[in-house]
DNA sequence: AACCAGGGTGATG
DNA sequence: CATCACCATGGT
């Protein structure tokens, strides 16, 4: 057991892996979670201030990592707190959401699957493809997650147990770039998020979105902003005028506080309210 | 039976 | 540059 010292408004688990950011987590009859990252299998839970983690030593260091454990998200809440009064709503409701420092190739195919796709379908395919292409993970019922090469040589026809429809092709066309030249996640690791941007969007089936999530979620650019239907939305209804730049350094974490919100308050956008604030071209100022 | 789901692509004005 | 049908699949 690996404690780490995160009280609830620091990490809130279900507010942090089942917000649509990772979907490989499930929470357990007991109310703990179980889970996979990368090739390794997690178990965990709260207990107090603290979340215990059933690992050994040797992967507590990933796990803290993966938690963004060495970042105060107290901190980052109180700046953004000041600046929109519907994110100190959402700050206040939702304390403990945290950015997730995923794997990039994770995080890439995770949100090659999503476009136009619900979140229980995507979490089936990408079961799927774990225990389809991935290695098991010892003493568990889980797979690891498939590296790109384990794609190579495959075709359309051998994802076809997936379900994941005319995606499929995607990821074998971001395995094939990722292993044999194309792109470089390398460089986008290493540059700003304007070079990941522009890298990103070379891969079939990456566009604005797609891209700003890998780069958010699997590159921990924190400034990045994904824009969803939801998210539009959302913005048109509840900031309008705002743009991502406007929360600066820690917008994905604003990005993240607003979308929970507005899924959990799908009331505020009912139809007359979609009408009237997404098709606006005005950004919701005028009279 | 249509419509939607954390969109992208390619073809048209 | 804005719009639109289409893309597979599964759930309402």
């Amino acid at each position: 057991m690996i404690p780490l010292e995160l009280p609830p408004d620091e990490l809130n688990l279900s507010a942090t892996l089942d917000c649509g950011q990772a979907f490989r987590w499930t929470e357990q009859p007991d109310g703990s979670w179980a889970g996979a990252a990368g090739n390794r299998y997690l178990r965990l839970r709260r207990e107090g201030t603290r979340v215990l983690l059933s690992c050994g030593e040797g992967d507590a260091a990933y796990w803290r990592n993966y938690f963004d454990a060495g970042e105060a998200y107290r901190e980052k809440l109180t700046r953004l707190k000041e600046l929109h009064p519907v994110l100190a709503e959402a700050a206040a409701l939702y304390p403990g959401v945290r950015i997730l420092r995923q794997e990039p190739w994770e995080a890439l195919c995770s949100f090659l699957i999503s476009q136009n796709n619900n979140i229980p379908r995507i979490k089936g395919i990408l079961g799927r493809f774990c225990r389809l292409f991935g290695e098991p993970i010892p003493e568990t019922d889980e797979y690891a997650f498939p590296r790109p090469e384990a794609l190579l040589g495959k075709t359309v026809e051998d994802l076809a147990p997936l379900r994941a429809g005319y995606r499929a092709k995607y990821l074998l066309g971001a395995a094939e770039m990722v292993c044999c030249g194309g792109v470089e996640l390398a460089e986008t690791a290493r540059l700003p998020a304007a070079y990941g941007r522009d890298e990103l969007q070379k891969l079939p089936g990456v566009g604005p979105k797609v891209a700003e999530c890998v780069l958010l979620y699997g590159f921990h650019k924190t400034e990045c902003f994904p824009m969803d239907v939801w998210m539009k939305r959302a913005m048109a209804a509840l900031l309008p005028g705002r743009v991502p730049a406007d929360f600066g350094e820690d917008a994905g974490l604003a990005q993240q506080l607003i979308f929970h919100y507005s899924r959990n308050h799908p009331e505020l956008f009912s139809e007359k309210a979609k009408s009237a604030g997404v098709s606006r071209s005005d950004g919701g100022k005028a009279r």
